[in-house]
DNA sequence: GCATAATATTACCGTATAGTTATATAGTCA
DNA sequence: TGACTATATAACTATACGGTAATATTATGC
């Protein structure tokens, strides 16, 4: 992350853009042991159809899933795993941060006997 | 990322919103030679004070900068290297992505006499 | 206290996007 | 071909967010 021009910086944003949903972390979680359809992936995630396949294409468009259609189904696919070790590397900072949190809310919960 | 429950996924999710932003970024690109004031900031990313102004404190409300005033300067330093780390993860994907996506620009102008 | 400088905040606008509903497009099988 | 299943897309709404301009806040030095 040297010297990044702004047209690598914009699609640095891009990429994290992508990664900056629930639902599509959702998705990806899901992935992690494997391709899945739509119709399993909408099952796991517990939204709808549409919206599954729309964030699913945004996905792929991205770089971050590969398609592959067999007969009706679709199947998609983790399309590098570095997609997991950045979201790792996340979960680091965010437990931390989390607990912290917690114990600050806690704290904060007995002083003000809320 | 094994079993994230909806908090955690919506925790990170918001961490990898925060990052994607080409002006945060950019700040962020900025501090990695160490702290730097607003005016430092404003000036190296070429945006306005209150923009600059707002992405910092967003930054800092997620935990990715740091926050220490001395005098009338506000200095802001980046809160923890991982981040870079997370950028290099990605840049490596959008180095190969980038040039990927030049070849095939540069193949489709050239068929297409664009 | 007053003027000045640095930073933060507010109010606003325009745009992007997540979600939904309904519809369209394949692909399969009878 | 026609019914059926799986997936994608379009149109729409509501909301979030980035940028800007104007104003507020905070600290310093006189």
């Amino acid at each position: 992350m040297s010297k990044l021009d702004d047209r690598a910086l914009e699609y640095v944003a891009k990429y994290f853009k992508a990664l900056a949903e629930p639902m599509r972390l959702k998705v990806l979680n899901a992935l992690q042991d494997g391709e899945k359809n739509v119709s399993q992936l909408t099952e796991i995630s517990g939204g709808t159809q549409a919206n599954v396949s729309k964030h699913l294409s945004m996905l792929a468009q991205h770089g971050l899933v590969k398609r592959e259609s067999r007969g009706t189904n679709v199947y998609y696919s983790i399309a590098d795993q570095s997609v997991y070790e950045l979201c790792d590397l996340v979960c680091g900072q965010i437990g931390i941060r989390m607990s912290l949190e917690a114990d600050i809310k806690k704290m904060f919960t007995v002083s003000s006997q809320q």
